[in-house]
DNA sequence: GGCCGAGTTTGAAACCTTTCAACGAAGGGA
DNA sequence: TCCCTTCGTTGAAAGGTTTCAAACTCGGCC
């Protein structure tokens, strides 16, 4: 089998230095044709007379060759690569988020790059330098501050940044996100047409803004079925997480009966599963004597002891819709700006019930 | 503020065309020097005299210079990234092992790229075709297929191709994975050794290597303990999920108590954590009734109504190590290929008690 | 004054692919 | 027979970076 690059002989040293990778002169020099023709086989091939291309193949194949992506790109001047830096790998949100990128962008044509910045900035920041350098066609980002001034910079070199998950007050990116208001009085709507009349509001912490708007929702669901505030309890946590919820339980089944929400919202499943499971735990009925509410659907939901009722997020389509986004500012000369919001859904199961 | 390639013009359309970026050229012909003396400062800043260096400096952050990454590329004939096929984004198994591999690669300066394959062959291959062509440093991968020839043509190529959480028995690639049969040993032995006498395995299908290593395991504990192999009961499920869980409930609770297993081994955490749901629905209490081992360790095992006993894997380590072997191969001429193997490590919990 | 060397800077080549104007050959029509 | 077309193929240039031998500058020394 023919050696690429025969030329150089055995190299400098003897041992299992990495062989030159087969490149389109070899390819050329073996089929007996030129580099130009050996392009045209790989980008227009019905330029090339059958008998040629055969010979050419062939000797791709026997070769090994494989076309060298650097050099592509840098006569194209960009690369044909998207990229999502994603704000949390472990949060199964955001995985399927970038399973809806992915979709869109294969239907492009186009690789994606996943990056997960792990809530770190200084990670962010060196994902947002090496993509750049990297020329992508654009960059998706859930970003730790949307107000990062990176971001600006790196739209301002000329290369699309789309929001993902979040809102640009300034309309200097695309952006996708969900109405979390909407979200917080779809469930808390659902409670109260229930017949519940007090209702807990669990989550935080406050400076969340996802946290402070699904509240600001369920107070306005409140309002709207002409109940007074009060008859919404907040209950502040620390972070969204199941021990939170779990503590919450133990605040709720220390009030007396007469005082006690019959319904919770939470502010995410992980709360609501917690509360759930502690809620068991200290004898309260789901969805008898406490009705739950979650908040994303992730899977575990579904999966729990009782089943939960939770607010559901088109996680798939908001990174379809993202990927759209960005496509159209790559290569539409007429792009414009948009700001997507998307209106969350809710899906009943076993933990939500008229109340006893 | 100077534009690069002034000479083009205003280029062909009127519009908003995407202005060629800015080029060492361009840095050098602000700062009056050649091109060497910027790829100097870039590169070796020690030989270029402060106050060039810092005129150059100044150029690049007036132009605002990005270095090109293709152009680097094909200079030094491969990228300094690495890429980590993973098997399923929404396990979170395989995100704490793409954490670890990121931890890694983050010391060596080398950029990770996570592509998912979400368990479809093709993807593998068209995410492998792309990683070669991009000329990455080397490939980790958690095979669909380990077996599978197109690894081993990569790796003929020259790109060093490590296999993670999976074995291959010709010893063509380095490998990291946990030792399942001890870690079916340790859950079984576990609730052996607490005085259980009749225990139920509940996992598959057993096409999965690693559910047939987990029953082996629990099988050697049965016999080093000098119990006939009848008192392991195995109820083999179609997938590892939440519902196959739930219904291997259903079989043990409609077995006479005095035939019921008192314990039960999981080939991992969903299938007990549905085991365990359903167990509580049913009114068989968890450990009393049933005492319940997952695998895997994921975060909602400690998380749940009965917080549960489960066999950890060293998943971060398994990132970690298997991005040391492959920088090693990608890096060192002596390298040789390894096989590592982990072992697992019980996390008890509240799931597991002495039998009634 | 001329020479040497250290310290800087330069210019050109190389990496691999794609593109495109131009060339050659073959076939058809006048 | 000659010209025109069409189809295939070629050769060279371009794209941005890095590297390296060569050139240059300056100070010091003989």
């Amino acid at each position: 089998m023919a050696q690429p690059g025969t030329a150089r002989g055995a190299g400098s040293r003897p041992g299992r230095a990495r062989p030159r990778s087969v490149s389109v002169k070899d390819v050329a020099a073996t089929a007996g044709v030129s580099i130009g023709t050996v392009s045209n086989v790989l980008n227009r091939p019905d330029r090339v007379a059958a008998g040629t291309r055969a010979k050419v193949e062939a000797a791709m194949t026997e070769l090994g060759f494989v076309r060298n992506e650097s050099a592509r790109q840098l006569r194209a001047g960009r690369s044909s690569a998207v990229a999502y830096v994603m704000l949390d790998a472990t949060n199964p949100f955001f995985t399927d988020v970038a399973r809806g990128i992915e979709l869109t962008a294969e239907k492009a044509d186009l690789s994606v790059f996943i990056c997960n910045s792990g809530n770190r900035p200084e990670r962010e920041h060196a994902y947002l330098d090496r993509l750049e350098q990297q020329r992508v066609q654009g960059i998706l980002i859930t970003p730790i501050d949307p107000a990062d001034p990176m971001l600006a910079e790196v739209a301002a070199r000329g290369i699309p940044v789309v929001l993902v998950d979040r809102t640009s007050d300034v309309a200097r990116h695309c952006s996708v996100a969900v109405d979390d208001v909407s979200g917080g009085e779809l469930a808390a709507r659902h409670l109260l047409e229930l017949g519940h009349e007090r209702i807990a509001f669990v989550g935080g912490p406050a400076s969340l803004g996802q946290v402070r708007e699904r509240l600001d929702g369920a107070r306005r669901a409140v309002a709207s079925a002409g109940l007074p505030q009060d008859r919404l309890t907040v209950l502040v946590s620390a972070e969204l997480t199941v021990a939170e919820g779990r503590h919450a339980a133990q605040l709720l089944a220390g009030l007396p009966a007469s005082q006690r929400p019959t319904g919770a919202v939470c502010a995410n499943d992980m709360v609501a599963l917690g509360l759930l499971q502690q809620c068991v735990t200290l004898g309260l009925r789901v969805p008898d004597d406490l009705a739950i509410v979650g908040y994303d659907d992730i899977d575990f939901a579904a999966a729990a002891t009782v089943p939960l009722t939770s607010v559901r997020q088109p996680r798939l389509q908001l990174g379809e819709t993202a990927a759209d986004l960005l496509i159209d500012e790559a290569s539409n000369p007429d792009h414009q700006h948009r700001q997507v919001v998307f209106t969350p859904e809710l899906v009943v199961r076993g933990s939500t019930r008229r109340p006893a």
